[in-house]
DNA sequence: TATTTGACTTGGACTGAGTCCAATGTAGGA
DNA sequence: TCCTACATTGGACTCAGTCCAAGTCAAATA
């Protein structure tokens, strides 16, 4: 454990987190002013690969990270802004998808992503 | 109506497809060498605008366009090869979400992305 | 038929996100 | 103290995608 890695996982703590790599970087850099894009993005890896923090991808631009990793969810996406929370859906989606159309795959895991207008941007 | 685009449209039919812009690319300059990737781009951000296609970002790899827009589908990836398939889950997962976890967002689509391994990856 | 017009296409430069790698720094054990 | 292994750094590089000025083409107009 460095004071790099330290910094990294300080940054991501807290409800509702979903920073990009870039954004990790630039509060990294706050507190540890030499701390390098390299090591963000090694340390963000380490921190996926512990299970520690999850990979969200809910457009085309950059991954972020979300802290949150031990409590199963969703997400719920603004289409226009961006914002993101963490939803609970009840239901189990993945005993709704029929051996019929597994098509032969080991079915491990499913992820939702729900699509919609925050607040600000509904009103707007 | 032109060329380039009509080639474009015809890379892009049948079931299962789900292309990145370079393969799309890749497909229509065998059919028309002088097509450029930024017509392949124009007119695969015209398609979907139109509606007559999906963009399906299933990994933080290249964005992939998906033909099959007019029956609402849910994906299946392959967590090793990237292997896609397009499933028909039972349930609604957009009634799975309370008001209690919807933050006062406008809720209007949900995609749902299932993982796992193909046969052959499983199977290897 | 010749000209104009406007949409479409092209290729190349550019951006943003992420990866890779050689060189450097550092902490702890022998 | 010296060694060794690992972590960090910064810069070059890749890949996907966007942007833009210039060129092309066909249809409408004169």
């Amino acid at each position: 454990m460095t004071a790099q890695r330290r910094v990294v996982a300080e940054v991501l703590d807290g409800e509702h987190v979903h920073l990009t790599a870039d954004e990790v970087h630039a509060r990294a850099v706050a507190k540890l002013p030499e701390i390098s894009r390299a090591t963000v993005y090694n340390t963000l890896g380490e921190l996926v690969t512990l299970g520690e923090v999850l990979e969200v991808t809910t457009d085309k631009r950059a991954k972020r990270y979300d802290p949150n990793a031990h409590r199963p969810h969703h997400h719920l996406v603004c289409a226009h802004c961006g914002a993101i929370r963490d939803v609970h859906p009840t239901g189990n989606p993945l005993a709704d998808l029929p051996d019929t159309e597994r098509f032969g795959f080991t079915v491990s895991d499913v992820e939702v992503t729900y699509r919609g207008l925050c607040p600000e941007c509904a009103g707007a």
